[in-house]
DNA sequence: CGTTTACTTGAATGCTCTCAACCAGCGTGG
DNA sequence: CCACGCTGGTTGAGAGCATTCAAGTAAACG
């Protein structure tokens, strides 16, 4: 499979928080071997289902969830382009939590026994591919710190910021905006908060300048206050230093 | 360094969920060439510290951290024995998090040099270590379900039936209990909500006889009934089948 | 002992939720 | 073409879970 559009995603993705060889890159596009589409509201992993398959998300959001009993729903991580959606399914037998299209999106997959050889030939690759998985750990637990101890204002704030900086790390912002289809429904299951506060919330960040959503584009005129209100500091992105200077 | 508390953990840990060759653990083993002391309250990784070694933790329990600005402290993952407590260094620049000892603690190093050289060596091992901190994000997306949607009281009987299996797994429970030595101030900063809070909801629990607590330990003499209603699916863990059958 | 740390309990405040109504946009089908 | 239903967004009011402030008790420590 060629295709230069998931040549040059892979690349930027791993190539802009180490060194990987320009070798290890182009085997790894050309060992992926089939694609998807997915439409909106559709699952691309079912809960609790086993994988054979590594997606890399060429296009689209989608986000990992959960449900509990009662229909409370959580999302845990959002995923955008450039992610390796389920990496986590080369090693762990179960996927526990489920992956949701918010918009329409395009994988690419890769066998895990293709995957397995790769890794085991190029260590470098294999250490890239690593380090995303530690990323997203961080990820999380930067989320761990939001959830857990910031109110509604400031936990969006966060998001706006984290998503603009990893959107950023790809090339998908445009200025000082990105596109993001998300409900707000979809938010407050992101945010740990209802549906209304939601809107609210967004009407406050809006009168004070922040964000201006519409046409499912989101822009950040401050990003600087944006980043002061939610405490924001990227550090945990590995982002590389002169991505970094639109939030200081 | 020959320590046979250390290869027992180390043992244990890694040949629990896959199967490691027997002399890729013993190589590891005994590749660990420091060991510290830590005494209670005392960072074991300073916020924001650079590290050339990766330590496990051979007893004690220590807490990942975040402060924000005003003081707001959140802990983000909290560690056992048997975990190594900063795999990522070996890859991540920077440790953007804390870690600081919740009880006295003992740590083996390994320089980042040998674990280098090991991983390459011995790709099982690799695959074993990356499977660790794939879990180490599972649980921490889990948190963020229970911090995102649970009360706290859900919150609460998820944190005790995660821990109590993790505890399990490296085979330090006593009976239906273990040793758990933190301050109702500490688990405030775990569970997202204020220590006054943690002691109303510890006082409903006992009454309703799913915790005892007393002298640093805790008992969970009606595990079922904590899992049920913290909806704890211990999936995440990927511990084996046999260690489950307490929650069932 | 006196001091500090941890735990306990009460009362008032407040952030966020739920319930509810209403509006706007959009696609469908009559 | 318009009526209709559906989804998503907006706004108001009341309720509730959790917080903060405060005071007081118990336990640990030098």
């Amino acid at each position: 499979m060629s295709d230069t559009h998931l040549y040059g995603l892979l690349s930027a993705k791993l190539s802009i928080r180490r060194d990987v060889p320009v070798r290890a890159v182009n085997r790894l596009s050309q060992a992926f071997s089939s694609s998807r589409r997915i439409s909106a509201k559709e699952d691309l992993v079912v809960e609790g289902a086993q994988a054979s398959t590594c997606m890399f998300l060429t296009s689209g959001f989608c986000a990992r969830y959960r449900f509990l009993a009662d229909g409370r729903r959580q999302f845990t991580e959002i995923c955008i382009p450039g992610d390796f959606v389920n990496l986590g399914s080369l090693m762990k037998k179960r996927q526990p939590q489920g992956l949701i299209a918010l918009t329409d999106c395009r994988t690419a997959g890769i066998s895990h026994s293709s995957l397995d050889r790769l890794i085991r030939e190029e260590p470098e690759l294999m250490r890239s591919l690593w380090l995303e998985t530690l990323i997203d750990g961080a990820i999380s637990r930067e989320w761990v710190l939001s959830l857990g101890v910031q109110n509604a204002k400031e936990r969006f704030a966060r998001f706006f910021c984290e998503l603009f900086m990893r959107m950023e790390i790809v090339g998908l912002t445009e200025g000082d905006g990105f596109r993001l289809p998300m409900t707000q429904m979809e938010m407050s299951d992101m945010l740990g908060m209802s549906a209304v506060h939601v809107n609210r919330i967004m009407g406050e960040l809006r009168e004070e300048g922040l964000i201006e959503m519409s046409g499912g584009r989101v822009r950040l005129p401050d990003l600087a206050g944006l980043a002061a209100l939610g405490e924001f500091e990227p550090d945990y992105l590995e982002a590389p230093a002169d991505l970094l200077r639109a939030i200081a």
